[in-house]
DNA sequence: TTACAATTGTGTACCAATTACACCTTTAGG
DNA sequence: CCTAAAGGTGTAATTGGTACACAATTGTAA
């Protein structure tokens, strides 16, 4: 049996091993007509940017505090969100450290302390979004992957294993339903996909393989206007993508 | 620019929302010779199972702390160690609240906080193991897998998470190398599969998937002495084997 | 010493999924 | 009304996975 003593002494001793700070880190891609973005802020004295990021609050689930991280950056809500890593090398806090030495006084503080930061990455149209800078920030903006700048801290690692993770999970986890329009054709579906793989697709493999998933509806009506031959419009099978974003799907790209 | 006034506003907020603890609960899956079984603690106040966990000191890298509980507790090191999930759901500390009652005093302390917990997975050969009570328990034991008590907190779901992704993960991730003996049968080989799985497999095409992988050395020996048809012996290429970890195996089982 | 049971070694045929590839249709614009 | 550009659709070849059978080895029991 456990003593009240035994537990005060644990206590005591569990009080000097407090993780300092959990913080939350948010990979936003963003999509748009076949392009491809990730939400940045750039630090208000210097030329570093990073990723939107922000604290877990007391009984918040942080499941709430990304969802509460992102619409505070975007004004969206209800998104594809989903967790995929936690990164926790001390080191970050040195870094972190230095690069407010100017203002911060010596010691510890709050900003000398380890963050341990819980991965999100989010899946946006990035047509929805205003982006919004935080209280470090000067400007927040959309990046082109193919351009992108220095990045703060470890938030490369953070970015760079969001996108493969993303890579990984487009194979067993439906996605597209809050990036595409209400109606899409099959070529604007594909360039998404391909947009994300960062590689061509087949264009007659993918509509298979897609329509395979039986996730999509066939609409009657094709997209008229554009050149060309006007191609058929589809729209998500809600039930049966909820279903996919469940019990995942099968194989890969 | 930031303002010392800002950061020092910001910090007396940030103060206001500081997660009260982070624990590492570890999933610690055990094997010998077609078994499998998973290491659990009693608690001694109750009949209450749990997980092995610990708490996460300061400058300590996340992965170091995982590897000190589970030294720790089992008295190995080295062994294969996976980050899984995040566990913050804030009804844990109601739990784990109610659980103390007794002795803990009212109001806010240590065990009323809630415990965000980063779950990880590892698997040790049962036989090397020692298992080690923790302060909170009076036993330290392998439990059988299909004859699980009743689990403490959320730990059956932590658990459940950890069976599910290392059953997954089997397809892309080569384990084996510190659960089995430095020759072993592909007989041998297959019932740790199989054991996993919790599913048969068939001799000849897991045979033909294994060594497809390339990550095996056949040897010239065989193991005599067992009854029946003296099978070959094989090692892992421990060079493949590693690049395999790094970049992955291909398809599902 | 021999027959048997248990286990291992190995190969092949079938099916499903993936990939590669070609021809026809539609539409706007000159 | 001809052409360029894009979309619709089908088929053959390859790859990977599953199902399955027979021969060889070894200890044990007759």
């Amino acid at each position: 049996m456990l003593t009240k003593q035994q537990l005060e002494e644990f206590e005591a001793e569990a009080g000097m091993m407090y993780l300092d700070h959990i913080s939350i880190d948010c990979v936003v891609f963003g999509f748009h007509e076949g392009q491809m973005k990730v939400l940045m802020l750039k630090s208000n004295n210097e030329e570093a940017w990073y990723l939107p990021g922000g604290f877990v609050m007391k009984q918040e689930p942080i499941e709430v505090a990304a969802n509460r991280i992102l619409a505070t950056r975007t004004g969206l809500d209800k998104v594809f969100l989903k967790q995929f890593h936690v990164f926790g090398d001390p080191d970050r806090s040195k870094i972190h450290n230095e690069m407010y030495s100017e203002v911060l006084p010596a010691g510890n503080n709050f900003f000398t302390q380890r963050f341990i930061s819980i991965g999100y990455y989010a899946l946006v149209d990035f047509f929805n979004v205003i982006p919004t800078p935080d209280v470090f920030s000067e400007i927040c903006t959309w990046r082109d992957l193919d351009d992108l700048p220095k990045f703060q801290l470890d938030h490369e690692l953070i970015f760079r294993t969001a996108l493969d993770t993303l890579r990984l999970q487009l194979s067993y986890q439906p996605i597209g339903y809050n990036l595409m329009p209400k109606e899409f054709t099959m070529p604007e579906l594909q360039k998404l996909y391909e947009t994300i793989l960062g590689k061509k697709l087949d264009r007659r493999n993918f509509q298979r393989r897609i329509l395979g998933f039986g996730i999509l509806n066939k609409l009657e009506q094709t997209r008229k206007g554009g050149a060309h031959k006007a191609p058929y419009l589809y729209s998500f099978d809600l039930k049966k993508y909820q279903a996919a974003l469940k019990e995942g799907l099968k194989s890969g790209w």
